[in-house]
DNA sequence: TGTACATCAGTGAACGCGCGTTCACTGATGTAC
DNA sequence: TGTACATCAGTGAACGCGCGTTCACTGATGTAC
């Protein structure tokens, strides 16, 4: 049967995902223009030359991470803007479910955040291409809401880009806090709810 | 005299900064984590041993950049605020102050938006601490205007950094636009300012 | 089912290279008298 | 002003080390008949 996959292909895939989560492990404490290839082999436990049965260099492998991080997020951003209620439960909601997606997978979004503005090119790039499209789905949901008549498809992009950072930087100070224990979080979480109020405020006369 | 710098103390300055220059302008291709202390002297024209003169390592050089970049974008922050106008008018100001900023200093620009978030723990720390500063300063500057009158100083931090996590994201998207051309710098300053008014509508209802 | 051949993920030796750091040094600048 | 000594920014040789990449290989898995 071609379409289900051999016990070949499977190990493949086994050590392909080993050498993702590796790296990804590594990145908590550098870059990933300073990680090296023999560096994540060795946490493997393979021969350095295994790498390049998977990835062509280490920029390929996070290219790869990339498409992974934000797969994640974009599950997390359909559970936030989804739902119903008042405004003020929707934010507590929302940052909720951004610290929930910080505790769940740290690693991923460090190395978002961090590689955001890195020295590896593809991966700036395929980042970049990927918040374009978080926002622009962003939006689409924004103008789903009644609050959104009369907007223009360019000012809900513009608010989406408003949301869409303010998330990256709040799930970033989330990763911040967490190093320095619970109270921190609460602070950074009281801070992001009180900010997102102020953008919605900003929202709701935005045609006045 | 003992005040006056003679000229061995002089030149030692003057390498001193030779040293910075060379590695911020090395630092546009590549994080600090990954940047050498040999490619630094090699640009300079001095024996990498002269490196240890100045610096004890990588982290200490990057350090005394963050001082040298936040300085430069202290003195932009209050050209920005401290004068008067219409919202419209200042919020044009400011978008325009923050586009010469970085065509003025791309390189301090990229090095802090890059190391914000990078591999290198002291770096990240004194950027971090700069950047806390730089907020309180921009709450202080915040609380002589009118339309402040009634907020407790903690909104006003709030609100602070509302906007100086939008200063460092617009002068990030100018960076990443310069490179594309004129066009493409005139739609991030137009996003911004939208995006301004709509931070500045937030807070004129924030008390309603 | 059995056999012969193809594929290919992972191996391990070998390579040349640039790295950070040490050390004793040199020679111009600074200081004391 | 001149002399003797101290300081110290920059030198250059040497070191051991881990890096990325090449290559021919092995042996288990997959395929054709």
């Amino acid at each position: 049967m071609s379409h289900t996959i051999g016990s070949r292909q499977a190990q493949k895939q086994k050590t392909r995902q080993a050498l993702m989560d590796a790296a990804l492990a590594l990145l908590a404490e550098q870059g990933l223009s300073s990680l090296g290839l023999r560096e994540v082999t060795r946490a493997v436990g393979v021969a350095p030359t295994a790498f390049y049965r998977h990835f062509p260099d280490m920029a390929g492998l996070g290219v790869a991470l990339v498409g992974q991080a934000l797969d994640s997020l974009h599950a997390m951003v359909r559970g936030t803007l989804a739902g119903t209620g008042g405004s003020d439960e929707r934010i507590d909601r929302t940052v909720d479910v951004i610290a929930r997606h910080v505790r769940a997978y740290p690693a991923h979004v460090r190395f978002v955040a961090r590689e955001r503005h890195g020295g590896v090119r593809p991966v700036r790039d395929a980042i970049a291409a990927q918040l374009r499209r978080f926002s622009d789905e962003v939006a689409h949901q924004l103008a789903a809401q009644p609050v959104s008549a009369g907007w223009s498809e360019d000012d809900l992009r513009m608010l989406a880009g408003v949301y869409v950072d303010h998330m990256v930087m709040t799930a970033s100070a989330f990763l911040d806090a967490t190093e320095e224990g619970r109270a921190a979080e609460e602070r950074v979480a009281a801070v992001a709810r009180r900010q997102l109020r102020l953008i919605t405020l900003g929202r709701r006369h935005w045609l006045d």
